[in-house]
RNA sequence: GGGAUCGUAGCUCAGCUUGGUUAGAGCGCCGCCCUGUCAAGGCGGAGGUCGCGGGUUCGAGCCCCGUCGGUCCCGCCA
């Protein structure tokens, strides 16, 4: 196929240009034909330039041309020149291209959506046909992006003397944590390599063997359902560093993101970032990743709640849970229906109602405003600094229930009261630390690793691992970017008996530990230095950086929430000679 | 595993509440006209397994059951 290669793209040419002659590939944007002067929109990932073939000039072009629609593939030589009729709205505006000859390199059926940024085509088609939804400007946008963070990643770590170092996406299966992708090994029939959830053995291995400062952009594997903001294949800026505080980590941390933003948005990052306590996110916002860019801020009436006459409260409190409680300010003209609504929201996160009152011209009503005896309905409103207009929730339940509950519905209120869209465009960082180390669970009568089981507990709380674990702390850092978790990472357990007591903790038998995470055991007994890391959501910075809320727009082959891959169709069934050579039968699927 | 919601022309949607003639609109597509548009315009035209399967009914796009798929959420995601 002939065709004359580009001197310049289709988002480059400006007045300045006039009278050259150049030479354009791209797409057929748009064909806006006159008969006697046809327009060729042109695109490529560069912009769009408008071409025009005028038949007093090239008599003989326009019926060379006649077939040529949307999307096919074209060059055109000619000459730049200043247009009559100006756009303001591209770049390219001010100036066209006179064809003098065009050529076609390839043609193209009807795309089934057109490749426009305002559509509004269904998700299902668009990931059908993912490579034409790619041509979309605002899409390749977002990759540009992506790009950008990409080379701003390595050009700080390389700065921060830090080492990229490639882990294995063939690794061992283990217990904890997310469920794993298994993959059958051929010579070894029955047995299985695991992809990774995240490099963080590998990581703390490296360390060992004296690397000292650790990073890699890596691919992580997590068989869990999906979300807006998840996919079962991400990318993690993973990294580790030796002989370092959790400060130096905060600090690290603080300059990248300083650094990435002010590359890519222009913008200014003060730092360091605000810190609190996992207790006081939960307590204040409801969450352990709080969008602190809005207040509404919950609060306890735990102490007035204890004597309540309303029975709920009293017997919650009773029970050592807690009355947390939300002032929605001047949301007492919602309806009956929209409480309603509300209250089915909170129901989700495992209320069991959602009790509210209203002040209205002094007056307090509400659904449990009758069962209130004397002042009682008084002080709890001004306790919540209650106005006329307002309307108070209250979210009885224990502490970390009742939390979570009170910080759904703030967020609820957030969003129906305009707020959320206020503060769309700004960003906030915050740090949450002093995690709680375990938590117990009731399905598995066991503790377990609120992070992860390498995690150091706080040298102070070390004391109550056998006697109070609940109140145990870990060294744990989560970076919270408009309540979106962007990072994650601890001090690491570095010396074999704290781990092997960790695993004491978490009900691993000796010789479970030893065959599930011996190696790591092996390891920490030759003189591993103290570590710790952290591991950033790259897909979710992006979002961030992009403005946008879902993971699949920064991800060029996403999957839909069912895991499948529209486009390839994967996952696929193979057939039964490539199941037996990975010593694996078809499931019967009689059953 | 559970909940909500959506699926009608190539695309976006209306029609469903209250079952009833030939399922409509805009965009796109095809043809013709047109020398300054950039959401071009004018005239004409083609295009439908109403996701799929079953049921109720004289009759189903509409009601019921199931199923497949998209999206969002709860659980889950150390």
């Amino acid at each position: 196929m002939h065709f004359e290669k580009r001197t310049t793209n289709c988002g480059h040419l400006r007045p300045s240009d006039a009278d050259t002659t150049v030479t354009l590939n791209g797409w057929v944007n748009a064909r806006r034909d006159y008969g006697g002067v046809i327009f060729i929109d042109l695109r490529d990932r560069y912009g769009v330039t408008q071409v025009v073939v005028d038949s007093a000039h090239t008599p003989e072009l326009a019926s060379s041309i006649d077939a040529v629609r949307s999307e096919y593939v074209l060059w055109v030589k000619g000459r730049v020149r200043m247009r009559e009729n100006p756009n303001p709205k591209i770049p390219t505006g001010l100036v066209e291209l006179l064809a003098d000859e065009i050529g076609i390199i390839n043609a193209a059926d009807v795309t089934p959506f057109e490749i426009v940024d305002d559509l509004g085509t269904n998700e299902e088609l668009r990931l059908t046909y993912r490579y034409l939804d790619l041509r979309r400007p605002a899409l390749q946008k977002n990759f540009l992006v992506r790009n950008k963070l990409y080379q701003i990643t390595h050009r700080f770590f390389e700065q921060e003397g830090f080492i990229e170092v490639e882990t294995p996406v063939l690794t061992k299966s283990t217990p904890e944590g997310a469920r794993d992708f298994l993959v059958p090994s051929r010579m070894n029939k029955g047995r299985f390599y695991a992809l990774p959830q995240s490099p963080q053995l590998f990581k703390q291995l490296l360390m060992v063997s004296g690397f000292d400062k650790y990073m890699q952009i890596v691919k992580c594997f997590r068989d869990e359902d999906l979300r807006a903001d998840r996919q079962p294949e991400f990318t993690q800026i993973d990294v580790e560093m030796s002989y370092v505080t959790q400060e130096d980590i905060l600090a690290l941390t603080e300059r990248f993101i300083a650094m990435a933003w002010k590359e890519i948005l222009g913008t200014d990052v003060p730092v360091p970032f605000p810190r609190m306590s996992f207790h006081d996110a939960l307590n204040r916002f409801g969450s352990d990743k709080p969008d602190i860019r809005y207040g509404l801020e919950l609060q306890n009436v735990s102490t007035l709640a204890k004597d309540s006459s309303f029975s709920i409260f009293s017997s919650t409190v009773a029970e050592g849970g807690v009355v947390m409680a939300l002032n929605a300010k001047a949301c007492g003209s919602f309806s009956r229906k929209q409480i309603d609504e509300l209250t089915e929201h909170a129901k989700k996160y495992g209320a069991k109602g959602l009790p509210w009152l209203k002040m209205a011209d002094g007056e307090i009503s509400g659904s449990f405003a009758k069962q209130l005896a004397g002042d009682e309905a008084a002080r709890l409103c001004g306790e919540l600094g209650a106005e006329n207009g307002d309307l108070l929730l209250f979210f009885p339940g224990e502490w970390e229930r009742a939390c979570t509950i009170g910080g759904a519905l703030r967020t609820e209120i957030a969003k129906r009261c305009g707020i959320l869209s206020q503060v769309s465009k700004s960003y906030s960082f915050h740090w949450v630390v002093e995690f709680p180390l375990l938590e117990y669970s009731e399905e598995e009568s066991r503790w377990i690793a609120r992070h992860h089981p390498f995690t150091a507990p706080m040298t102070d709380d070390v004391h109550l691992l056998h006697s109070d674990p609940t109140h145990a702390r870990a060294v744990a850092h989560d970076l919270v970017i408009n309540g979106y978790e962007a990072a994650g990472g601890s001090i690491r357990i570095h010396t074999n008996d704290v781990q092997q007591r960790m695993f004491d903790l978490l009900g691993f038998e000796r010789e479970d530990a030893e065959q599930k995470f011996g190696f790591l055991l092996n390891a920490l007994r030759f003189g591993a230095p103290p570590h710790g890391g952290i591991a950033f959501g790259f897909d979710r910075l992006v979002m961030l950086l992009c403005g946008t809320e879902n993971i699949r727009d920064v991800i060029a082959f996403p999957k839909t929430t069912s895991g499948l891959s529209l486009m390839d169709g994967c996952p696929s069934g193979v057939d039964e000679r490539q199941l037996a050579e990975v010593g694996m039968r078809p499931l019967d699927t009689r059953q």
